[in-house]
DNA sequence: CGATGCTGGGAAAGCGCTCTCCAAGTCTCC
DNA sequence: GGAGACTTGGAGAGCGCTTTCCCAGCATCG
C-alpha cells in the first residue's frame, strides 16, 4: 500500500551528487562516463530502487519497445460471434507463441489491438504517433482497407497472411496452393473417383487459393469439375457442408477440406452418415491444428508451420525498425503433407 | 511515406485561434465551453487531423487505457518448451478472448506481459510507473511471488485462479473440487468398481484440487484409495499416464482425468489397448476443450467456463480502476458436467 | 452603483525523460 | 608554453499533453 511517489531521474542524481543528465548517460550506456561515477550512479540506483519510466522515455525518444498485434475484423459490431471463435480457434495461440518466441528476447513487447472498421483510422493515427514501434497484421475480412493505410502513412508492418490487394508491405505466408496440390495428389494416389472440397469464406485469401490449388491439381489429375460445399472455418459449418455434399452427391469417396475444423465436422457427419473413413471416403485438413491429432480416426492434414512463420514476421520487423531502409520482401513457407489416418 | 510531423495541439489550437487549454478541454469533453468555440475545435480537429499522443497524455494523467496481462512463468529460460506449450493450448485464446469482450467495448487495450523469475521486480517497476493501470495475472507456477508483489505495491490486479498462497488480491476460479465431485459422482453412479485418476502437474493449484475433490467424493462413494498416475497436461503425457495405470491395474474400468488433453491421450491408449470407452473403462476430463467435443468418441468432461471468468476478471479490475477502494473479492464459478459419449 | 459570484479562456507549470549545447578540464604537439 | 583536439559533466530546452491558477467579463444582489 506505499502509494509513495516513485523515485525519478531527478532522484537518482541527487543521491549520487551528479545531474540529471549524466544518470541518464549511465543508464543508457551513452557516452564514456568516467568510472567511478558510472559506480556511484548504479549504486545510487539500486539505492533508491529506480525504475526508469517508459512512458516518459518513449515521449522523447519516439520509440516504445513494443510492436501491436493488430486483429483487424473489418465489420465486426461488438459481442458478434467472431471473437470467440477466432480466440478459441488455435490458431491465435500459435502466432502469439510465435511472436513471442522472438520478440521476448529481444526485450520487445506485444500490445493487442483488435480494431473494426471504425477503428482503422484512429489505430493508425495512434501508430504514427508512436503508440508502439511497429505492427503485425493478423488481416481477417478481404478487401481490408488497413494494410494500405499502413503503407500510406510508412508504418512499419508485417502482414501474416497475403494481403488481397498488393501492397508495399512485407509478408509472410503459406504456399497454400502448394499445400492443396499435396492433398490433391494424395487422394488421387488413392485412387479416390469422385473427389469432393469443402471451401471456407470466398473472401479469405487463404481458403481460396487452398481450393483453387486443389481444383488445378486434380484437373491434371484428370478431374475437370468438383462437387463442393463451403463453410465458414468452424467445425459446425463443415458438418453442414458435408452433409449437403453427402446428399446432392453420395458418390463422393474423397474430401479436401479447406481447415481442420471444418474437417472434423466433416468427419463427424460420415460417421454418423456410416461411411467408413478412410475406406469409403478419405479425408484431408488443412493447417495440422492439435485437434487434427487428437481426432479419431487421426486426421491426414496440411501443415502449416503458423509458429515459425510468426517467428519470421515478428524477424522481419525488427529488422525493418531497426533499418528502416530494409526492403519490403515476402516469405512463403512450404507446407507438407501430414499423413495420418483419414487419407 | 509522408513522415511529416504529426498535428499537434498546438498546431489544432492555431488553426482554431484559441489556446492549447482550450482545444484539450473540449477533446476531453472537461468544463464548458462556449459552444460556438466547441464547433470551431472540432473542425479544427478533423481539419488538420489531429490525433492525440496517447503517451505524452498517459505520462500526465497517470492513466493509459491499457491493462496487461501478464503471464507469469517463473522458471522459464528463453526457448523452454513451455511457452509454446501453453500458447497453442486453447486455455489462453479463451481467456484472451474473455477479456476482450469486456475491455474492448471500455476501450481498454491488452498488452501481453511474459515474465520470468527474473522479470517480476522489473515489471512491478513498470506497472507503477504506469506502464498499464492494472494487471490481469495469469499465474502458472507454484509458489509465485508475483501475485504478493503486486499486492505489496498497491497495483491493481486481479488473478485467473486462485493464488497459491492467500494474498490480498481478487480472483476468479472455478470450484475445481466441485468439478471433480460431479465426475466422481458420475463415475459411481455408472457403476464402476475400481475407479482410477490420472492427475497434472503437483504444484498448479487447479489440478491438486481436482485431484482431491474426486479422492474426496470417491471416498464417500466407498473407495477409499484410488490407482493414480500423473502427468503435464498434455496430450502425450496422459497417454503415458494411462498406460501405466493399465498394465498397473488392469482391472480399471473408471478414470478422471484431470484436463481434456490428457483425457485425449488417455483415450488413444484405452482404445489401442482394445478396451471399449464407455463400456470398459468409461473416461471424464475436464475444461470442456473444443478438442472434448471433437474426440471420438466425444469426450464427457467438466466445463470450465473460462470465458465468462475471464470477463468477469476485467470486469473486477475495471471497477477497481474506476475506485480503488473497491473491496478484494473472489468469485468461484461452478462448474457442470457435460456428458458425452465416454462416460 | 459597487461588491459579489460565476463563467469561460489563457498563461504557464509541470509529468519524467533525453539530448544538444556549452564550458571546463586534460592531453598532445609543435 | 600556448593552441588545438578531445573528453566529460551540467544546464536547459524540449517531447505533447493536462491542469492549476488567475483574470476578464458579465450577471446578480443588497
Amino acid at each position: 500500500m506505499q502509494s509513495q511517489r516513485l523515485p525519478t531521474l531527478e532522484d537518482v542524481a541527487r543521491v549520487a551528487g551528479v545531474s540529471r543528465a549524466t544518470v541518464s548517460r549511465v543508464i543508457n550506456g551513452i557516452r564514456n562516463v568516467d568510472p567511478q561515477l558510472h559506480e556511484l550512479v548504479w549504486s545510487a540506483v539500486d539505492q533508491t530502487g529506480y525504475v526508469p519510466n517508459k512512458l516518459a522515455r518513449s515521449l522523447v525518444t519516439r520509440r516504445t519497445g513494443t510492436v501491436a498485434l493488430v486483429v483487424s475484423d473489418s465489420e465486426t459490431h461488438d459481442d458478434d460471434p467472431f471473437m470467440s471463435r477466432f480466440f478459441s480457434d488455435p490458431y491465435f495461440g500459435r502466432v502469439v507463441g510465435g511472436l513471442m518466441s522472438v520478440l521476448r528476447p529481444a526485450g520487445v513487447q506485444l500490445a493487442l489491438q483488435m480494431v473494426g472498421a471504425d477503428g482503422h483510422k484512429r489505430l493508425v493515427g495512434d501508430l504514427r504517433n508512436g503508440q508502439a514501434d511497429g505492427a503485425v497484421v493478423l488481416s481477417l475480412p478481404a478487401h481490408d482497407p488497413l494494410p494500405g493505410m499502413l503503407a500510406d502513412n510508412g508504418i512499419p508492418a508485417v502482414l501474416i497472411g497475403r494481403p488481397p490487394e498488393p501492397v508495399p508491405i512485407s509478408y509472410v505466408d503459406l504456399d497454400n496452393s502448394a499445400g492443396a496440390a499435396l492433398a490433391a495428389d494424395r487422394l488421387a494416389a488413392r485412387g479416390c473417383t469422385c473427389p469432393a472440397v469443402i471451401s471456407g469464406p470466398p473472401d479469405v485469401p487463404a481458403s481460396v487459393d487452398r481450393i483453387s490449388g486443389f481444383r488445378h491439381t486434380m484437373a491434371r489429375h484428370g478431374h475437370a469439375w468438383l462437387p463442393s460445399a463451403s463453410g465458414n472455418f468452424t467445425q459446425e459449418s463443415g458438418a453442414e457442408a458435408m452433409r449437403s455434399l453427402l446428399s446432392s452427391h453420395p458418390a463422393i469417396d474423397g474430401v479436401f477440406v479447406a481447415n481442420d475444423l471444418m474437417a472434423l465436422g466433416a468427419l463427424l457427419v460420415l460417421r454418423d452418415a456410416g461411411r467408413r473413413v478412410p475406406e469409403d471416403v478419405a479425408v484431408i485438413g488443412f493447417d495440422d491444428s492439435s485437434a487434427a491429432l487428437a481426432a479419431r480416426p487421426a486426421l491426414t492434414t496440411v501443415r502449416h508451420p503458423l509458429e515459425d512463420m510468426s517467428a519470421e514476421a515478428a524477424r522481419l520487423l525488427l529488422t525493418r525498425l531497426d533499418d528502416p531502409t530494409t526492403r519490403v520482401t515476402s516469405i512463403i513457407y512450404e507446407p507438407t503433407l501430414v499423413p495420418r489416418q483419414t487419407a
